[in-house]
DNA sequence: CTCATTCTTGATTGCTCATTCTAGAATGTA
DNA sequence: TACATTCTAGAATGAGCAATCAAGAATGAG
């Protein structure tokens, strides 16, 4: 019947993605994201209805290809607190220059003053903070968590505190010094031997 | 000889500070710094050149008369870690229905993708670590603090908690929750009794 | 009181933006 | 091959933006 899709959806995805990641949604102009993309604004428009259909779907593809592989990959449930430590210590690792932070947390940020947040920011915060409570429990029940955590206050503690790293690394802060201090975190959380 | 500036400094900054709060930097168009500094477009380009101009003398202005006045009310070198706390726990209240945070910490993440960062961001950053490892030094000497705790790792721990807490909060997180969090984390900074 | 100076005002300018639209190219089916 | 359909291309549109400018109002030193 008809001519078929050209491009791929994936890989289009990961450079609007990355381009909203380091502008922001209003900094990201139209032209910006074709140049990334490849795709023309007339195939943008058509494929997505409009910048904010593209932007929601950048930011659900983040969601899954992004933050979810990173948790499946560092923190799977046996990993234990080592798997949320290097859950952690991934985001200090961005490629050469780039400081892109996270897409959610820059979402957070930059869009939370007038309307309310996108969906996709509390959603991923929510199951950020549901990973960090249900690992903590875990690690309890098998006694390798320090006898004072509580694992819903700690889970809220650590969700502040992941957004808290994005933030410094965003705005180029020693990397050394955060690496050392997640080290120590979790140190604190373990069990004493 | 000539005409004297007519408004007040302090006023025009104040309301302009609420304005890249609320809207960011890009967000904040140059009409709605009119209408909520009551100057006229061209009276803000003759006193401060350009809209970044605005922004400088704004940031700064928040540097003292936000930051630093808060220190000061609520953790004053005397205060210890109860004076910590006070202060973490102000950043929650805010007006109703404002999610205004922090304009440096919106400022290191609206400007850190691609720029260098503005230079009140790491001035900002380091003013806060500088404080908490000053504080907690201090609460050691007296022996108030909790053995394990060392005093710089723990002040980049709370740089990034205090951050984190103004990303929740910016995005409508529950303050409830974040409150009893702050809570447990200065108790377990203590010392026991 | 005078007038040089500086401030205020608001229309204007030129630019960039998101979005639309038209024309044409590519595709698969029949 | 011919056609119906969907994609691509890029010029065009209109709105909103930061910044400029020219004209007039206010000021205070002399």
């Amino acid at each position: 019947m008809a001519r078929t899709r050209e491009f791929n959806e994936d890989a289009v995805l990961r450079a609007a993605m990355h381009v909203f990641r380091r502008d922001g949604y209003d900094g990201a102009s139209v032209r910006a994201l074709e140049a990334a993309t490849g795709l023309k604004s007339g195939s943008i428009y058509n494929s997505y209805g409009d910048k904010q259909g593209l932007f929601d779907a950048a930011i659900d593809h983040y969601g899954r290809a992004v933050l979810q592989a990173r948790v499946d990959r560092h923190a799977p449930p046996e990993a234990g607190l080592d798997g949320l430590r290097a859950l952690f210590v991934s985001v200090l690792h961005e490629r050469d220059g780039e400081t892109l932070g996270c897409l959610v947390t820059n979402t957070a940020v930059e869009t939370g003053g007038g309307q309310a947040p996108h969906a996709a920011v509390p959603a991923a915060f929510a199951l950020l903070e549901t990973l960090f409570e249900e690992r903590l429990r875990r690690e309890a029940e098998r006694g390798r968590l320090a006898g004072h955590v509580e694992p819903a206050l700690a889970a809220t503690r650590l969700l502040a505190l992941y957004q808290g790293v994005l933030v410094l690394v965003r705005a180029r802060q020693d990397r050394g010094a955060l690496a050392r201090m997640l080290e120590r975190e979790f140190d604190d959380l373990k069990a004493p031997l």
